[in-house]
DNA sequence: TCTCGTCGTTGAAACGATTCACTATCGGCA
DNA sequence: TGCCGATAGTGAATCGTTTCAACGACGAGA
């Protein structure tokens, strides 16, 4: 069943060596014995066996990337950068979604490295510094996406996490808006702790300014929905006039229910930010304002640094900070 | 720096068949050796070779999932029905993502099939049915999702997309509507055909309906907003007064270019339906009616026949077809 | 003619885990 | 006491590729 190098070496007449040249080194090999190994290799429907070849290799042309939810559009555009500028390096990137749940993370980690791939980016979903540090100091390269990496001995790739939700907040401050939620995921997600951080320090700046922190178990449309229906349950007087939620996913669950079921205007009654700024972020009920990150750059430089790493193990971590960018649309439109 | 099993076996002073046995059957151990040899394999840190473990038993306990376009939450949605039956079955998803483009297509599934993977998920763009004949047969099955395998030697799983294309016309035309347009996507890729092919049946029933095409370069927002544009440059008389898109991505691009770029009114001057049903479609500036597929189904039965046919070469292929069903929402609306 | 360097090719060792035929030990039973 | 079977552990062979020292052939230069 299995045609290996051997019977390509047989078919072909040369030794498997000579084989093994021309797949890899061709030019050594002269054209007449390359088009018989050619030949061969068509004849037998050959197919480099990729573990045999890591095998001696000892590592793998791969690196992992794991994410926190592969049905987030931010976290696919960081895939299509790394995606991008791993095909420019020969690489394949393989992607896991650990669905915000740790045991999933774990399980890809370990398969990664099992894999032994060349390195392997990560948004991680708690405080797992201790694990991917192992990783590392095992030899496996580990860049942080999204998040930035403080212990000083892994690289990251982030975003000002806290100055966008400062932005954010001040922007519906400056709306007059006075009573501004924080619609936040799992509190226990360092992007969702920082950028809360920017919020309070946005509202601390404004005397009669408050902040009500709404924890949510998921970063999703689905619990966007079930925050804004609790919202909508409250006495109108006791509803939030502002409210920034932590992704763009849990700001369109928010309209969905508060706009379309419940019946709200926004921004009149409401104004929303959301973060992230994906692409449907232009074309939900009421455009939705967001908080821009550079995605795909993310996932380039991630890759990037990730495989200078894998080449030069001795390279100092490095840390990346982007800065985001509030982008404004209707749904924090000022009244007149 | 790497850590084998002979230095685990080594330092638990055992022998390496034992070491392996303690991983792979211990109940075949003595409770004292199975205690010894964990010592053992955490002060070293070890991690097992995976690419010796492949090489040696023939096969990976990983899938290949190829997708047209992991941006689409359609896809990410199929990809994570594949994941959960594929963590059931103690078997991890490795997801490549072809963006609409044969040749990454190509070079995943050469990844894939050197990987000696377990099985393949692949929707395919093209006609490559001879490629995927050829992988099946060299042994790694395959799976198409969402496309039917006409050939008969491949499994599929997949929507009827014709009689998708027919509800969605026909609910346009229940509505009054006459000028049909259908924003295609690359009209090569066969489930646009198919959707294509189920609008004009519908159109072709009613005496007076026109139906015209509109081919796209991708099935992207992009895409749909480009040819939203291309629709406002028209007279008004010109327009079309409903769309069907071949997808939810095309749809919310034409909601971003004729409704809030142009003015117009939907359903009033364009009635809109799309296709999928992803989750923001409930949240569009005007919610879009769109035919849903039920796409975690899809990508766990996909996943479970794929490992159905692993087990069995023998097993005759089968191919499984769902019903879409005709969501509708505001876009399109009957009039007063 | 002899020697040297180059080029093309060879074949065996190595990568690390699994497997399986085999050995050693021990308790039970006649 | 002697034999049997069960149980625990051993270690060599194996998977398919890459790599590298070695080798033969051949042409150039002396």
């Amino acid at each position: 069943m299995a045609v290996s190098i051997r019977d390509v070496a047989e078919l072909a007449d040369v030794s498997v060596g000579t084989v093994s040249n021309v797949l890899n080194r061709p030019e050594r090999v002269s054209e007449a014995v390359v088009a018989r190994v050619h030949d061969a290799i068509r004849e037998l429907g050959y197919v480099r066996n990729d573990a045999a070849r890591q095998l001696r290799a000892g590592r793998s042309s791969s690196v992992g990337l794991v994410v926190l939810d592969a049905r987030n559009p931010f976290f696919t555009d960081i895939a299509r950068g790394a995606g991008d500028e791993a095909s420019a390096h020969g690489v394949s990137v393989l992607l896991g979604d650990s669905d915000q749940n740790l045991e999933r993370e774990a399980a890809y980690l370990d398969l990664f490295e099992e894999q032994r791939v060349r390195g392997v980016l990560v948004s991680p979903l708690g405080d797992e510094g201790e694990r991917l540090e192992r990783l590392r100091a095992h030899g496996t390269p580990v860049v942080l996406v999204d998040r930035r990496a403080d212990g000083g001995v892994l690289s990251s790739v982030s975003v000002d996490d806290v100055a966008g939700g400062r932005i954010a907040v001040e922007h519906l401050l400056d709306l007059g808006r006075r009573r501004v939620a924080f619609v936040a995921g799992p509190l226990g997600i360092r992007q969702v702790g920082d950028r809360l951080a920017g919020a309070r320090e946005a509202v601390g700046a404004v005397p009669d300014a408050r902040l009500e922190v709404l924890e949510g178990a998921s970063l999703s449309v689905f619990e966007g929905r079930r925050i804004g229906e609790q919202l909508l349950a409250r006495d109108a007087a006791e509803r939030p006039d502002a409210v920034f939620a932590a992704n763009d996913l849990l700001a369109v669950g928010l309209l969905q229910a508060l706009v379309m079921a419940g019946g709200l205007r926004v921004p009149d009654d409401i104004a929303i930010v959301g973060f992230d700024d994906i692409d449907f972020a232009e074309a939900t009920i009421v455009a939705l304002s967001s908080v821009r990150q550079p995605s795909r750059l993310i996932g380039q430089t991630a890759l990037r640094i990730l495989l200078e790493e894998a080449d030069d193990p001795t390279l100092a971590p490095r840390q990346v900070v982007f800065q985001p960018e509030l982008i404004t649309r209707a749904s924090s439109r000022p009244l007149r």
